[in-house]
DNA sequence: AATAATTGTGCAACTTTGTTGCAAGTGATA
DNA sequence: TATCACTTGCAACAAAGTTGCACAATTATT
């Protein structure tokens, strides 16, 4: 795949196969990931101090964001282009207590609230958990 | 006091001075603690692993719920009269990222949101990061 | 009040998860 | 191809969470 360079290259990033195969799991994976899954995915072809670095990395380049979960920190592809600078969201997660899988709603964003003063928001995080349409 | 023993005996739960102490903790510090702030708070007079059995007999009981982190899972307490069969919260969580103090903020609840056909939603966890009022 | 049944605690041992330093390897550039 | 900065694997470590079991404390029963 040369979209995976492209991707890495416009982020400033060296080219590596772990890095590669990283990215290209969360894009066939359409879902959120754990380090754990990632592990699970690609654990025999690298060490797992480097998916924590790899992850690291793409997050602070804003390849992918965290998404909060009850039992355990997931990571998604970040679908518009954050940079390091931009690294903003504010759309919903749905998690599905079914099939386990968590999932981006990129087009679904998180209603404006109104904080009582002094609260200075930056940043907003709404995780749905239920059942989804394939497991309903 | 006899008013922790009257919540405890509420939820069908004896009386020992560590769940005590802990629900002593959680009404004085009245932010979100982790297990690591009630270990830091009372570890030099219960183990480890009791503090973490008492957050799993709280939680089960609906005495405190999870309150989502991206580094690390926290609890409150359940401010309404929550139990083991209806544990139900709709506020909102802030956290400050300069005192890094979570709050519940229990008479702000989550706006309503219109899911796509087939999601059946069930619970909600916002966490809005920013500054505080008393870091603002 | 004494005893029995039940539940909670501490300790030890263990697993899982995440971090750090460093030497060797690799990719970008000239 | 030579250079240099960056990336990786390994080892060692630290932190977080789990489990089994003997003993202690609490509650129920007599
Ligand atoms: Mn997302
Ligand atoms: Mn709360
Ligand atoms: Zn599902
Ligand atoms: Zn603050």
């Amino acid at each position: 795949m040369d979209q995976l360079r492209e991707t890495l290259k416009g982020h400033h990033l060296r080219t590596t196969t772990c890095r590669e195969d990283v990215l290209s799991t969360f894009i066939t994976k359409k879902n959120a990931l754990s380090h754990g899954d990632l592990e699970g995915a690609l654990g025999e072809n690298y060490d797992r101090v480097t998916i924590y670095r790899t992850l690291k990395t793409f997050l602070e380049k804003g390849i992918i964001h965290k998404v909060l979960d009850d039992e355990g920190l997931r990571y998604a592809l970040c679908s518009h282009n954050c940079s390091e600078e931009k690294h903003h969201h504010d759309h919903i997660h749905f998690k599905c207590s079914e099939c386990g899988e968590t999932n981006c709603l990129e087009n679904l964003h998180i209603p404006a609230v109104q904080l009582p003063n002094g609260y200075q928001p930056e940043n907003f995080n709404l995780l749905i958990q239920g059942v989804c349409p394939k497991c309903g």
